[in-house]
DNA sequence: TCCCGCAACTATACCGGTTTAGTACCCCCC
DNA sequence: GGGGGGTACTAAACCGGTATAGTTGCGGGA
């Protein structure tokens, strides 16, 4: 015989399939003594419920969607991405919520699959991330009418819930802790373009610049990768009057950058100051180690994981979350501009 | 109306549910004509499959399961598992199979997890990571009789599938080269020691202290983060004899050991040289850069994926796949010992 | 004493597909 | 013109649960 059914342990035991069931889920209708008794034989013959069957009568499918439209290859390299994962995968996990995963080539194939695992039931909430100017994501998933988490935020995401950090204020911040510093020629290395955060950051950087009375503040954008990243670095750095401090919108980038700075000859931090976003062991054990923004990535996802919990136990709600905004965590890769000090 | 069923289809084209599921799966005995209706229909009507229906039918469930019992924040730290990861759901994608991913605590947790997903056929095949000696999961899996490929081996993993790469060898290429540029003591930064690739390190360096008649080869085992790596190397670094060449189980605890030697004042590579298992962004960009064994984590995923996948259209095969040994990639943190050289 | 009401069940429909047994019809051929 | 065989379907069972209408038996109140 192949697994236990429920009409197995019914017959066992004596009684209706019916009865198994209710018995099996703890509804009222059936006497303590039988309900102990099929639980008995239930356990007896190892019997585990067959989702498939259950989600057919309209149940949970006790899982999450997470599709990501990313080459397969710089989805590796980010820890900010591979601690996200853990962290919401761990706050699923205690409700025994699995994470149903899967890289796609671009944002259509992306919507594709939204449409399959809803109608298939195949899970009981999206979670979005990578949010990008006018998102045609938003829109299908309020059609569909399932529960969605997006990442990014605030605003811009309809009716769908968000969990968030103020990408603006962290900006900001790093802004005026470099000018404090004496900085006047501000660069940032940027993500890609299209993304809402990276705008959001680009924005801040311009807004400071102006309040702030700076020089020249330029936004290079790239695509994450720490080639790009190096690149953006060079182009920067070859400048005539090149900046004296860069902010990148990742830690690998940062890292990157402080190869190339090394390989040209520019001193971190005397003649060049490095902060990044995103903050990681790389950040921690680099030489000179990197002055980053850093919040507590892990208990993004945390949160992330809660907000779709909640939704998918009340469908109807709509959540935005501002989770702590990144502080500058400083290190030794930020110093006054001209300062020759040793490193 | 909900999400239209084959049975609406049928009424709106006049023939039986069975007639319009044959014609959908691309089975003979419909007329070219009719069963070009209802695809017709089913496009107009925007039909798509539910997913659970299939599966009490005992269809596939178009997914791989990924059980992993680790803390968290250990796994957003290691680029090898991210990248691993992205190949092989890039390898899974290709045919649309997604990933089912599950954190759980223990090795009890993950079997229990077996257990449940394979009753509910809500994977076709698991792929388990972080062989352990004497692995109680081989076992289960094998009791389930669902498909299973192991990461790591070879052998102990009984009557499942395998995709390995020869850490032997590859440890005894680098206690080979570490010898020939001259050191005699070399130290090992291990990683789990429950772990089967870590025992097999262990005793590949052990048994080549042996053959090239080493002085002292020690392992000290961690639990692969940055921080207990640090520690590791502190420990070496301060013994009376301290080694002349430490090779790290993990390239984040390569670069910790990296930093730590700056710390106390240790040159790379002049008074002590540095190799990492697993080659990165972080050990191609630290400074020196780093030697590192490397292979193509993306594609070990994929290989992986591409068993998996071989698993699932022919449960009852068993595949050993041996992918390339890791090769050594010369940077900067190796010399001779002793040798002086500015870094 | 009779009826009501409730607890504790049973029997059965249902979810949305797949699959099998059965049937109507046509063509071919002796 | 009747039998054989194949094609193109239909009807119904089935997968493993859940939900619901119905049934039985018992205790209590008028």
């Amino acid at each position: 015989m192949g697994r236990p059914t429920i009409a197995d342990i019914a017959e066992r035991v004596g009684v209706s399939k019916g009865a198994v069931s209710f018995a099996l889920n703890g509804r009222p209708g059936i006497a303590e003594s039988t309900r102990a008794r099929i639980l008995q034989v239930a356990k007896e013959m190892n019997w585990r419920p067959h989702s498939a069957a259950r989600a057919l009568g309209g149940a949970r499918a006790d899982a999450a969607g997470l599709v990501i439209a990313r080459p397969a290859s710089t989805l590796g390299v980010e820890p900010f991405f591979a601690q996200l994962l853990s962290g919401l995968q761990a706050g699923l996990s205690a409700r025994s919520v699995a994470l149903h995963l899967m890289i796609v080539e671009d944002a259509a194939a992306e919507i594709e699959v939204y449409r399959d695992w809803a109608s298939a039931h195949r899970v009981d909430g999206f979670i979005v991330v990578d949010l990008k100017v006018r998102d045609p994501r938003v829109e299908v998933l309020e059609e569909l009418g399932v529960p969605a988490v997006v990442l990014g935020g605030p605003g811009r995401h309809g009716a769908l819930s968000s969990v968030w950090a103020d990408d603006r204020e962290a900006m900001l911040s790093v802004a005026d802790y470099l000018a404090a510093l004496g900085h006047r020629r501000i660069a940032h290395v940027a993500g890609l373009p299209e993304f809402r955060h990276t705008q959001r950051r680009m924005r801040a950087l311009r807004d400071s610049s102006r309040r702030l009375g700076l020089a020249d503040t330029v936004s290079v954008t790239t695509d994450f990768s720490d080639a790009e990243g190096a690149a953006a670095t060079r182009t920067l750095l070859s400048r005539p009057r090149r900046p004296t401090a860069i902010v990148y919108d990742s830690d690998v980038m940062a890292l990157a950058g402080l190869g190339v700075a090394g390989e040209m000859g520019v001193r971190v931090p005397g003649e060049l100051s490095i902060v990044a976003f995103d903050d990681s062991v790389l950040t921690r054990i680099a030489h000179p180690s990197i002055t980053a923004l850093s919040r507590d990535t892990v208990a993004y996802g945390r949160t992330l994981a809660e907000v779709m919990l909640e939704l998918i136990d009340d469908p109807g709600r709509r959540r935005d979350v501002r989770t702590a905004t990144p502080r500058l965590t400083v290190r030794e890769s930020t110093a006054p501009p001209g300062s020759w000090q040793e490193d």
